[in-house]
RNA sequence: GGCCACGUGGCGGAAUGGUUACGCAGCGGAUUGCAAAUCCGUCUAUCCCAGUUCGAUUCUGGGCGUGGCCUCCA
């Protein structure tokens, strides 16, 4: 099966040659740890897995071996400053955030990478990249920074298409006086006492942010990799910068060969930012949704396209899921839909991948595909009582059940209607089947 | 201001130079003490204007609208 993916570098749909057919490459941009992982943090995370996923079943073990890395950036001026604000220490603030981020994702249905480098564990291997940029002059150091010399990379700009004349007209930040060119980004920085620092040739100071990924990517796929992701806003600076770092650095003519980026989504209609009050974090809607939930609902629409996180969306999630799991209910798993694979195969058609999974009709092809999907196929995990559950009174609502099961065996319709009003007037649905009634939060 | 992406039915969302995608919701029916679930059936669409074409939702140009990036936000 032809693989498709869609490179920015070349802003067009390419067929996916793998650099070495018996290893393939892929890095991702993982989270900067401060802060609660967003929804749309999610978004790459469950992507890139179904990347991954796909990835394998297409170049299956032992004749090829997929390698995947999501970084971990331990080190940034905005951890500094959320240790300062909350008065902890730094550790505390990333070991803290850092763990927080495994338990939400790990509710996602995604793999674990192959490897999940930090950025404080290559401080040495980013030092030696840098002294090589300034020994082959596409660096310099300037009042205790190291900065990247832009007009040495000829090249600079391609990935984000875009000429430094035009990104200096629209800049609107102002020039800091130890640069050469407006458009010189950090390596380096001067740390003071209080931040975190690391001896250098250039004095205690700590990396720029863009570095980290070409030293990690460096060390775990290579100087030249296959695939490279990451949030459409990463485009620029970060990986223009990567690849300018990387390219300089090593000689190479790519650093990845395709680059892939995932769009940015809204939330109920607006752009989520913490000042509108809408900033959903992957936590919370755990508390609300399973996992899984989250996972279709993100997987629905193309990876490459914005889209609107909503409440009615996840409702429609919920119940695709539950319908799909009562069909492969006590199924064995088995192959994977070849037209599923052929979406998938596209550029990563998820949307279409869905609507050729509502017509299998057998059901341990439905099992196989949507295992390979990424779902657990677990009936009672999704359908088990969220976190939100724990705000009702989970004691009155039994009760009030067996009132009504014993007001039904006497055929007290009139009561067991009113019980159910009442339970449902306590935002809780109740259901009866042959197994018995069961209830869940209403969302 | 510069650059980029997008604009399909009530909603989500594919595909395509000419023929009903699909899903959710809605509506009708079966079933159910009532519901839920399930099953059967069913209605609704390609932002606007111009061009190319026998024919455009699909290609080209313009307009309008939405979103993103323009130094650290996925």
């Amino acid at each position: 099966m032809a693989l498709t993916l869609y490179n920015t570098l070349t802003r067009s749909k390419e067929l996916f040659e793998p650099l070495d057919p018996a290893h393939i490459r892929m890095y991702v941009c993982g989270p900067t740890v401060y802060d609660y992982a967003h929804i749309g943090n999610a978004r790459p995370i469950i992507v890139f897995d179904v990347l991954y996923r796909l990835l394998k079943h297409l170049y299956p073990a032992p004749a090829h071996k997929v390698t995947y890395v999501r970084n971990i950036t331990d080190v940034d001026d905005k951890i500094n400053a959320r240790a300062a604000e909350e008065g902890v220490s730094i550790e505390e603030v990333t070991s803290r955030t850092i763990k927080q981020f495994h338990e939400d994702i790990s509710a996602l249905g995604v793999l674990e990478p192959d490897v999940e480098p930090r950025a404080t564990d290559h401080v040495d291997a980013m030092i030696s990249m840098i002294e090589k940029l300034i020994a082959k002059g596409h660096a310099y150091a300037a009042e205790g920074h190291v900065l990247f010399d832009v007009p040495s990379m000829p090249e600079y700009g391609k990935l984000s298409n875009r000429s430094t004349d035009d990104m200096l007209a629209g800049a609107r930040v102002e020039i800091a006086p130890y640069k050469r060119d407006a458009m010189d980004f950090v390596l380096w920085k001067p740390s003071s006492d209080d931040l975190p620092g690391w001896d250098s040739p250039w004095g205690r100071g700590r990396p720029g942010w863009h570095i980290e990924c070409s030293a990690m990517s460096e060390a775990y796929l290579g100087e030249e990799f296959d695939i490279h992701g990451g949030g459409v806003d990463l485009v620029f600076p970060h990986h223009e910068n990567e690849v300018a770092q990387s390219r300089c650095c090593f000689g190479t003519k790519t650093m990845a060969r395709y680059w892939m980026h995932n769009g940015h989504l809204q939330v109920e209609g607006e752009t989520m930012s913490k000042s509108r009050g809408n900033f959903l974090t992957i936590n919370d809607q755990l508390r609300d949704w399973p996992g899984e939930v989250l996972r279709l609902t993100m997987l629905k629409t193309h990876y490459r396209q914005p889209f609107d996180w909503t409440v009615k969306g996840l409702r429609e999630s919920q119940k695709n899921l539950e319908k799909w799991y009562d069909q492969v209910k006590g199924a064995k798993v088995g192959q994977v839909d070849e037209d599923v694979i052929a979406a998938l195969s596209d550029d990563l058609n998820t949307s279409l991948a869905f609507s050729k999974l509502h017509q299998i009709k057998d059901a341990e092809t439905m099992a196989g595909t949507l295992s390979l999907l990424g779902f657990s196929l677990d009936i009672k995990a999704l359908n088990s009582k969220t976190k939100a559950t724990g705000e009702v009174d989970e004691g009155l609502i039994v009760e009030l059940i067996s009132q009504r099961l014993a007001a039904r065996a006497e055929k007290n319709w009139a009561e067991a209607d009113r019980l159910r009003d009442e339970i449902v007037n306590m935002g809780v649905v109740i259901q009866d089947s042959p197994e018995g009634t069961s209830w869940e939060v209403k969302r």
